[in-house]
DNA sequence: CTAACGTTTGTCCAACCGGTCAAAAATTTG
DNA sequence: CAAATTTTTGACCGGTTGGACAAACGTTAG
């Protein structure tokens, strides 16, 4: 029972991605409800009409935007298995995480912003494929802990603080900047946070004695 | 300067109570944009005209709602200073965190809706009062580790990170309990997350040699 | 009691918003 | 070229929303 992808012309693929572009932009910055038409079609360089000659709902450039985001964005979980070093595969998925926020802010707002309103348009999938996901990557890590690779913890909590940390320094940027003031919150920010996370998940606070 | 406080009658702080409990609740899951007057009206239980009364603007509640919470939010952090134990002060401080997204996640949730937007009501407190406290505390913890009583790194990044994870309870809350699941999702994750993060900021994910 | 003051409500309005529609303009096809 | 098809637009509509307003109602002080 799947859907048959609707053939598009040439112009229609070009204008739904401008449209898709303009929308992520303005839902990550307004949020669903926040944003009209108008803006989106506005931010695409058209008219409504002709934006809704496109997406004939609202709702349906949400949800497209929605469905694309989720594949990128548990990319870098997926990518996590245990062919190498335990410590190194976390180390680097924190530091692709960290990377994605850094350079699709955006999607992490957009993101973001679903799951803070009860993420009623996407909890089936948060219930169904993200938790699968997840309970196997616990699995994995679990079995390193096992192994004595990593001090035994819970996984999946572990995999909560990968996700909050890292995502922070999209969803809360302007605090961070504000933050470090306008030295230290400059284009440096994501490297002192990898440095600084890094040493956070694999060493903790107490001094080396 | 100072505004002076309008006199009020006993049923208006009364009222003015009762509506900025209901606008609590319903802007912290619907966003500012996303709450209609009549949605907070009701939810107090009088009519839009009657709230407007006391609020004339819906602006005015989000705003003194605003107010309020950062007092409160800050809290935590403002009892952070140096006459303890260091490790043990951290500890507590993140446990004080997580009890807050644990009882009250609105406001946290109010709070990251208004950052994830780009703060524009709050923007001068970040870039004043908070920015100021957090410094302050940074020059507390960067004592500590010349002191050698935890590690070195960067005070900065180290609080955004106890942020970052322990609001992740109460902003991602849908997420965190559908992907553990009926079962581990209850009331108990709350706990495992304490014990989880202070083995994390403690002694990190490398295993005892 | 009654005048003054505080509170509540029904009604109304202008702006906005999501979406429709028919007709014009542009493009593709034969 | 001309017909068929796709794309674009202006005008419009019904519903919602923030907010104004005056009248009604309740309360309190003299």
């Amino acid at each position: 029972m799947e859907i048959p992808a609707p053939r598009r012309t040439r112009i229609q693929q070009e204008k739904r991605e401008l449209i898709l572009e303009a929308a992520l932009e303005v839902f990550s910055t307004n949020g669903f409800r926040g944003s009209t038409i108008d803006q989106i079609a506005e931010a695409a360089g058209m008219s409504k009409p002709n934006l809704l000659y496109y997406f004939r709902r609202k709702e349906d450039i949400h949800e497209t935007l929605m469905q694309r985001l989720l594949d990128t964005w548990l990319a870098p979980l997926r990518e996590l298995d245990d062919i190498g070093d335990p410590l190194t595969e976390l180390r680097s998925y924190i530091r692709r995480k960290l990377e994605m926020a850094r350079d699709f802010p955006r999607e992490s707002r957009l993101f973001a912003n679903e799951i803070l309103q009860g993420a009623p348009r996407i909890m089936p999938m948060l219930e169904g494929e993200l938790r699968t996901l997840v309970d196997e990557k616990a699995a994995v890590i679990k079995g390193w802990m096992r192994a004595g690779k990593i001090a035994p913890t819970d996984p999946w909590h572990l995999i909560f603080s990968i996700w909050a940390t890292t995502q922070h320094y999209a969803d809360f940027d302007v605090q961070v900047r504000a933050v470090l003031g306008p030295d230290r919150g400059g284009d440096g920010r994501f490297e002192d946070a990898a440095r600084f996370l890094e040493q956070l998940f694999i060493d903790g606070l107490k001094p080396k004695s």
